[in-house]
DNA sequence: GCGGATCGTGCTCATATGAGCAGCATCGGG
DNA sequence: CCCGATGCTGCTCATATGAGCACGATCCGC
């Protein structure tokens, strides 16, 4: 395109999208044939000077979930627009909002979800609605009994969630990490957790989400690992952990005596789940983010604009 | 409108502006007839939803120039968009590109083009193609020898003008501002001088700028006023100058003895003009840009955004 | 200078969209 | 409980837009 009509594109851009004058008219106000001001107004989008941006907390970017889909080989996705975002938090609201928007139209409505703990699942079990299904049996899929602060938040997720849907929760009555192997092993010889993880594996569907490796992680915040241990594991290669079990790059284990102290579903078993949905926004989890998406931890991934497209071009 | 049509007017601003769908499919994958989602689409770019933006270095904002003419009394307005914008430079060269276009576009050409001098005026004379007009006669509406640095941008700019569009410039022969009244008087009894001027007071259309009231302005780059000069003036409310006379916010001169002593055409015989094309741009001019539009000195206003929503919104 | 290739143009025709309207549900006052 | 007012729905019809095509201009190699 010359620059004589890259100009004129421009102009009857400005005529048709901010005057909403029709091609036709535009045609007589620029001395051009409607044909003529239609082909422009394609080139003037085709070449990028016309944006159009979807202002709402629950916009959703469907062509980046399109390319997650088909660059990434996830079963879904769902982008939410960072448009407008000023805070971590409103973008962390957002995309827990869509996280249980997604949970609500899941058909077939999954009979078994198995759900992990943290903060992302506690604020999207907020962000559902009564009533989202009905006879849902929310089960935990890893160890959560909190330590210290917030004591209860994990239950009360699962609770929460199972209690919206109308059905009921099994929570998983054990720790997240053990300190010792051989208090791991009696803790999974207990009928009781035996049977929940038995249930666990058996679900549905998961929803679960990951933690960035840093100081803010639920489990030092929890009192499982503490700030020198999370510097240890990021030395060895950490990206962030999903569902208690920290990885790498690659998605591998990064610390295998550690993760065989740590009370749940394997990552395996994780992967081999037919539907698995992972919620992950944030700057601070880009790298987890990759590590799960990479290894096919999740079929569905539900995050933000910035992170998907950290996804895409790296 | 309710919740649910809020959402759903969202979905299907997503289906049909990212996805380009139409209509029609958009009911089918929403389960609403076609007319249903033409409504909400309708509703959705009525909240403000949509934001359609024209992304260009030369793209104008058509609907704030509306409102200039309609709410501001402006005989004509352009307003170049401020979208994607780094830099006050760049803000300044678009509106200077903007000001070039328009002096082309207009219709009579002027036989006798007044203008004044200074960054912008300098600016728009590059801006300007070779043959943007056949035949202008260019002159000077104030004096303009500039003093120490930068020599002779005045003359090159009205001689720019003129040679550009095949014309010839006339020049005026004399400092800006005098230091005595006396040496003023004298001046203008000059043959020359006063012939020049006469030129000036008979010309179809006049094309200047406008200077902040700082230490930034031409008139303490080219030595005509101290820094201390323009602290008194702004003392004394000034808001900036136009044809190097300070005005206050209500454009009525701040320091009628300062004004004397200016040589040039005074603001009552440019209020006067049947077109006076004000180039107005950048944060610093806000308040004189306003001065300006409010007291009638100009009938076209070329600016930016920010600054024309400056003058809507005060 | 000639003939083919290429491109942009303005048409025809099909489709998508918007305006306006009659029918129906919902709501609140009598 | 009834009835008119209000607002939403899905239609008809007019208009705006997009796809595809035939024509003529322009460019380039021979």
């Amino acid at each position: 395109m010359d620059e004589i009509d890259e100009l004129l594109s421009i102009r009857a851009a400005e005529l048709y999208y901010e005057e909403n004058k029709t091609q036709d008219e535009i045609g007589q106000a620029l001395r051009l044939t409607r044909w003529k001001v239609g082909r422009l107004l394609a080139q003037a989008k085709q070449q990028g000077f016309i944006r159009i941006e979807i202002l709402h907390p629950r916009a959703r970017r469907l062509p980046i979930e399109r390319r997650l889909r088909d660059e990434r080989g996830l079963a879904d996705a769902v982008v939410v627009s960072s448009a407008g975002v000023t805070s971590a938090e409103e973008l962390q609201a957002r995309t827990a909002q869509a996280a249980a928007d997604y949970l609500t139209s899941l058909r077939p409505v999954p009979r078994t979800l198995g759900v992990s703990w943290g903060r992302t699942l506690f604020e999207i079990s907020q962000h559902l609605r009564n009533g989202w299904a009905s006879g849902v049996n929310v089960v935990q899929i890893n160890g959560g009994v909190s330590l210290n602060r917030r004591p209860g938040t994990a239950a009360a997720t699962a609770v929460g969630i199972a209690q919206k849907a109308g059905g009921s929760a099994t929570l998983l009555p054990s720790p997240a990490i053990l300190e010792r192997l051989e208090t791991k092993h009696a803790i999974e010889a207990d009928r009781v957790v035996a049977g929940v993880i038995d249930l666990a594996r058996s679900a549905d569907a998961y929803l679960f989400s990951a933690g960035a490796a840093d100081h803010t992680s639920v489990h030092v915040e929890s009192g499982y690992l503490s700030e020198s241990d999370v510097d240890l594991l990021v030395a060895k290669g950490a990206v962030g952990d999903v569902v208690g079990r920290y990885i790498d790059s690659d998605g591998n284990i990064v610390d295998p005596a550690l993760d065989a102290r740590t009370v749940g579903l394997t990552l395996d078993e994780l992967r081999a789940a037919s539907l698995g949905v992972a919620v992950i926004a944030g700057r601070a989890k880009h790298a987890v983010a990759d590590a799960v998406v990479r290894s096919g931890l999740c079929s569905v991934l539900v995050t933000d604009e910035a992170t998907a497209l950290h996804l895409l071009d790296g």
